[in-house]
DNA sequence: TCTGGGGTCCTAGGACCC
DNA sequence: TCTGGGGTCCTAGGACCC
């Protein structure tokens, strides 16, 4: 194993959203803002000293913090700018492994020789992404990627944490069991119970009680993790196992029309994105969340991938049907999601098509003829030209299913 | 506590095959 | 027919992450 040294990074542009307002408005930098109205998506550190974060109602953060100020997110801004973060590390290493919009791994074990030591290349990309771009960023250097990551946290607000491989347990043992990636508030809750509150008193815990506590996966996991037993790889190049979207609205009586709007709205974005990603899947799954329930989902596996629309649609109205005649008539709906998974790529799919004796009907993302396909493919050469809103199916173009605008939606930043 | 949306991974039971 | 064991796929639900 090369990886005897602290040679994973992990890299976290700190505030991310927040911090690229005040990067695009200087008159906003020093002052406590938050992106988003309804509900924040991201808090600048001067708005976190008072309580307000990701998550939180704005009614809430208002309370707290009297002199906040709202600000509209600039999603491709977004994008941009941590696109070119990404770019600054793969200067580095080709070995990074982009996780979310802003935070990746890199492994620079082979990156020494022409960049120096961990640490140099830790302190350049954060020089770099400073003054090149404009932005503050944490990185967490150790042995493994969840050390890392741990680091990186701990380094916030725009700092650097080494951990070096002889310190790894004195540093773990302080830490709260919440630094740990995979812990939330039910596990914290459970380990809680047992008197359990920090990585050090995890490590002392009999393994197999964690593993009767929070299950084989969860109680195994940790437990290596606290004794620091971290194999994982910094993988580049990772690939979508699903792609859905959701829609919130107040609560509405389950009305077949209404809900076939939200469907097809839905089934029109997620499509969308399929095909633009080449993409097409066999797993359909529909959530249905209903006033005082919890939620519901339904799925189905179909016999071949789809990427068309319409197909998606009605698949999708079947399984919600399905799901809430089960739970009574007399039910509000409050929120549905479609998602597809097992994924394969429809070139590829093509290709194998095309060698195949198959018929016209096999189309890839149709079960019904070459026509829905022709016709997804045109709406969306259209948007590409023109715009999201210059053509849609009739029941799709209301677009009224959710008070998020599209653009805004997959934008979300918790807590640090 | 549900304020919202897009994901990943794990568990557990059942069907089905050898 | 029952007994046992192993493997894969599918479905539903849940925890967690950003």
């Amino acid at each position: 194993m090369s990886n005897a040294g602290a040679n994973i990074l992990h890299a976290d542009l700190d505030a991310f959203y927040a911090s690229v307002e005040q990067l695009l408005d200087p008159s906003l930098r020093g002052r406590p803002i938050a992106v988003g109205g309804g509900v924040v998506l991201a808090a600048s550190y001067e708005a976190r000293v008072f309580g307000v974060h990701g998550g939180m109602s704005g009614y809430q953060a208002r309370k707290l913090c009297p002199s906040l100020l709202f600000v509209a997110g600039h999603f491709s801004e977004y994008q941009r700018l941590a696109d070119r973060v990404i770019d600054v590390l793969v200067d580095f290493t080709p070995a990074v492994e982009r996780i979310s919009i802003d935070e990746a791994f890199c492994d620079v074990s082979g990156a020494a020789r022409l960049f120096g030591s961990p640490a140099a290349i830790a302190a350049s990309i954060r020089s770099r992404v400073r003054t090149e771009i404009g932005l503050p960023i944490s990185v967490g250097i150790a042995r493994t990627k969840h050390l890392a990551k741990i680091a990186s946290q701990v380094a916030k607000p725009d700092g650097l944490v080494l951990v070096e491989p002889e310190y790894e347990t004195e540093f773990l043992a302080p830490l709260p069991v919440g630094l740990i990636w995979g812990v939330g508030p039910v596990t914290r809750g459970r380990l809680a119970d047992e008197g359990i509150r920090t990585i050090g008193e995890l490590a002392e815990a009999d393994p197999s009680a964690l593993q009767r506590l929070l299950g084989h996966a969860v109680g195994s996991k940790l437990g290596a993790l606290a004794n620091n037993v971290d194999q994982r790889r910094v993988e580049s190049g990772r690939r979508a196992k699903s792609v859905g979207a959701q829609s919130a609205f107040g609560r509405c009586a389950p009305d077949p029309q209404f809900i076939m709007q939200v469907v097809s709205h839905l089934a029109d974005r997620v499509g969308g994105r399929l095909r633009a990603k080449h993409l097409a899947g066999r797993t359909i799954t529909v959530r249905v969340r209903c006033t005082g329930l919890r939620s519901v989902t339904r799925s189905i596996t179909l016999a071949a991938p789809l990427s068309a629309t319409r197909t998606l649609a009605e698949v999708a109205a079947d399984l919600v049907a399905s799901a809430v005649g089960s739970n009574g008539p007399r039910i509000e709906v409050t929120l549905i999601g479609i998602a597809v998974s097992q994924l394969v790529n429809e070139r590829a799919l093509q290709l194998e098509l095309s060698l195949g004796a198959h018929d016209e009907r096999s189309r890839p993302g149709t079960s019904a003829g070459s026509g829905r396909w022709s016709v997804d493919h045109s709406v969306d050469a259209v948007r590409r030209r023109f715009g999201r809103d210059a053509v849609g199916y009739a029941s799709v173009v209301f677009s009224g299913a959710g008070r998020v605008p599209d653009e805004f939606r997959a934008l979300a930043e918790h807590d640090d």
